[in-house]
DNA sequence: TCCCGAAGTTCGATTTAAATG
DNA sequence: GCATTTAAATCGAACTTCGGG
C-alpha cells in the first residue's frame, strides 16, 4: 500500500506537507501552488489513498452510521432503506445494515458491534416493533445520535418520524364512507403495536363527526405476532370468521395492506368479489399493493421520504456533536396519503 | 473513552500483559491464572472497549465485507440480505450495504468507498443485472474475495451463484405439460439479461423431448429496461397483446414473478379467470407470491440460502488470503424447486 | 532453560510546535 | 514578523525484544 511517506518521498515534500496540501487544511493557505501541484501530481502517479483507519484512529471519526432494521422481510423497509441509502449517498458516511428478526438478543449484540465500531449515528427501522422500554434505555444510553423511524416516541435524546395514524385512518374510513359504505368490517392493529391506538382514534373521531355507526361486531383485533408476515395469515382468518357470522358487511378497512391481501384472499375463496360485492382498504402503500389483483387502495406512508428524513435528523444531530451544539430531539409525523386503485368502489 | 493503559494502570499491570490476556494471544499461557483474573476484572469494571480503528490499523483487518445491490427495491433482494446476514451474525463481520440502483456511476463511487474502507470481502447482488464488463473488470481489479449472486459468470477471480435457470425453465414447462395444457404462452426475458438465454433453452429442450410444439406467435419477448419494476407493465401490456391476437392458449409461462403479475392483472383485466381459464407459472418464489390472489405457482430460487452460500465462499476466501492460501473461484448453480399453488390448473 | 512481565516499536495520518530564509 | 516547511508527538492496540528470577 501506498503511504503518505512515499508520496513525500516521491515530491521531495514532507509528510506534515503532503498531509496539509491533500486535506486541504487551513495551513494551505501558505503553500505555494507550485508546491500543491507537484504533490498532488506524485499522489496521483503512485494512486495515493489515504488510510481510513489511521485517519480515523486520530480524528475518532468513523464515517459510517449504523441501521438496524426489526425485520428486513417485512416489505415496509424496503422503501425506507432506500431513503436512506439515497440520503446517505449525499452525505460521505456509509450504512452498516443489521436485521435484528425481531430478536432481542441480536438487538443487544448488533447495538454492541455497532457501538464497537464508532458508528456516528443510528437509525432505527421499527415497524411492526412491539416497543419495549429497555432497547430504548439501551438505545439512550448509547448517546449518539439516533433517529426512529415507525414508531411513536416521547423521549428528548430520540427523534422519531413516523406517519400521522390518526390522520391516515381517517382518510381512509371516509373514503369509504364517501362511496356509500355503511357497514364497514375493521380489522384493528394488535394491542401492543403503537400505530394501533391513533388509528383506532381516527375511525371513532371520524364516525362520531358523520354519524358513522360502528358495530362492533364487525370490528376485530389483530393478535400479537412477532413476525408481520402473520398478518397475513391473521388478516385470512379473521375474513374468514367475519363471513361465517353472516352480519352484512360492504367494506372491509384492514389494518395495513398485508393484512388487506389476507383479506381479499378470503373474499375470493367464498366466492365475494372485490370490489364489486365488498370494497377493502389497506395501509401503507407496500410495493406489492400496486401490482396486486385487485390494485389496492390505500393510505401511502410516504417510505422512501421518511428514510430520508431520518438521515436528515441525524446528520444534524452529528453535527451538532462535532459543534459541540446541544440539539433537542425531533418528533416529526408525516402526512399520509390516500392512494385510489381498484379494491374500493362505490356501494351499489 | 478507556484504553488499554487505563486497565493497565488499575489492574497494576503492564498494557502489553493486559493486551494479552485479553486477547488470549498464544502468550497468554504463561500467565498465571490470578493475573488474568485480576485483568479481567479491572477491564470489566472500567467498561473497557478496544479501540477498533487502532486494532484494525496495526492488523490491517476490517472486519467488514461490502454489500453491492443493483436495486435494493427488487423483490429478489430482500431474501438474499437476509441470507448473507444471518451467514454473517455467525462470524464476526458486518456488512456495509449499498444500492447501486443499476447506476454505472454508484457502482464505481460505492465500489472505492468500500475499498477505501478496507472491506475484506465483497458481496454482489446482481438480479437483473445486463452484465457489462467494466463492472467486472473492476471487481476483478479489486483483488478482494469476490462473490456474485443471480448473475452467470466463468471467470476465475470472481466465485458466483446462481440458480439453474435451465432446469428451472425445465420443471416449470413440464408442469405446465404434465396438467394437460398444449397451447402454452412463454414470455421469455429481455434479451440482455444472462438468466435469458437458459431459461429459453430448457423450454427448447423439454419441448423437444416431449414433441410439445411451441407457436412462435406465443412467443413473446420482455423488453430491456433497468428497472425491474418495469417487467409488471411490460407482463400487462404483452399479455394484452396476446389476448388481442386471438390465438387460443390455455397456459402462460411468465419469466418471472413479477410479470406473472401483470400478466395476471391483464388476463383478469379481459374477464379471464386464473386458473380455471388459464394457468399462469412464475419464476423466482418473491414474497409476494404465497400472498397473492390467485397464490402463484412458480419455480423457487432458494434466495436466503444462496446469500448464505455466497457469503460462505467469500469467507473461503477471505480466510484464504489470511493464510495465503490460493483459493479459484467456485462457480456454484443451485436447485430450483417447483411450487405448486393456486395459479395453475389441469386443462379440463 | 523456563516463566513472567515490561519497555519500546510499529501501523499511517494528523497536528503542534518550531525552524528556516 | 512573514511565508514556507518540517521534526516530533499523538491516537490505541499489538507485537518484538529483552531482562530478571
Amino acid at each position: 500500500m501506498v503511504t503518505i511517506r512515499d508520496v513525500a518521498k516521491e515530491s521531495g515534500f514532507s509528510s506534515t506537507t503532503v498531509s496539509i496540501v491533500l486535506n486541504n487544511a487551513p495551513l494551505a493557505r501558505y503553500i505555494p501552488a507550485t508546491t500543491k501541484k507537484r504533490i498532488e501530481r506524485a499522489a496521483k502517479k503512485l494512486g495515493y489513498r489515504p488510510n481510513l483507519f489511521a485517519r480515523s484512529l486520530r480524528s475518532k471519526r468513523s464515517h459510517t452510521v449504523g441501521v438496524m432494521v426489526f425485520d428486513m422481510t417485512d416489505p415496509f423497509c424496503t422503501l425506507v432503506l432506500r431513503g436512506i441509502q439515497n440520503s446517505l449517498y449525499q452525505s460521505s458516511f456509509l450504512p452498516i445494515l443489521t436485521d435484528v428478526q425481531n430478536e432481542r438478543s441480536r438487538f443487544e449484540r448488533y447495538l454492541e458491534m455497532l457501538l464497537d465500531r464508532r458508528v456516528e449515528g443510528l437509525i432505527v427501522v421499527a415497524n411492526w416493533l412491539f416497543l419495549d422500554i429497555n432497547l430504548l434505555a439501551d438505545l439512550e444510553k448509547s448517546s449518539i445520535p439516533t433517529a426512529i423511524i415507525g414508531c411513536e416516541l416521547n423521549t428528548d435524546q430520540i427523534s422519531s418520524v413516523i406517519v400521522d395514524n390518526e390522520v391516515g385512518a381517517h382518510i381512509a374510513i371516509e373514503h369509504l364512507y364517501s362511496l356509500g359504505h355503511r357497514k364497514i368490517a375493521i380489522i384493528r392493529g394488535p394491542k401492543g403495536l403503537t400505530d394501533s391506538i391513533p388509528r383506532w382514534k381516527g375511525i371513532r373521531s371520524f364516525a362520531k363527526a358523520s354519524g358513522l355507526e360502528l358495530d362492533p361486531r364487525l370490528i376485530l383485533d389483530l393478535p400479537e405476532s412477532r413476525e408481520p408476515g402473520a398478518s397475513f395469515d391473521a388478516g385470512y382468518k379473521l375474513t374468514e370468521e367475519l363471513i361465517k357470522q353472516k352480519r352484512p358487511f360492504s367494506a372491509i378497512m384492514a389494518f395495513d395492506d398485508v393484512t388487506a391481501f389476507g383479506t381479499i384472499r378470503a373474499l375470493a375463496k367464498a366466492g365475494i368479489r372485490v370490489p364489486e360485492q365488498c370494497s377493502v382498504i389497506g395501509f401503507d402503500d407496500v410495493a406489492t399493493s400496486s401490482i396486486y389483483s385487485p390494485a389496492l387502495t390505500t393510505i401511502r406512508q410516504p417510505l422512501e421520504t421518511m428514510g430520508g428524513m431520518a438521515v436528515g435528523i441525524m446528520l444534524d444531530g452529528i453535527n451538532a456533536v462535532l459543534e459541540k451544539r446541544e440539539t433537542p430531539a425531533l418528533h416529526r409525523k408525516v402526512a399520509p396519503e390516500l392512494v385510489v386503485r381498484e379494491s374500493t368502489h362505490a356501494l351499489l
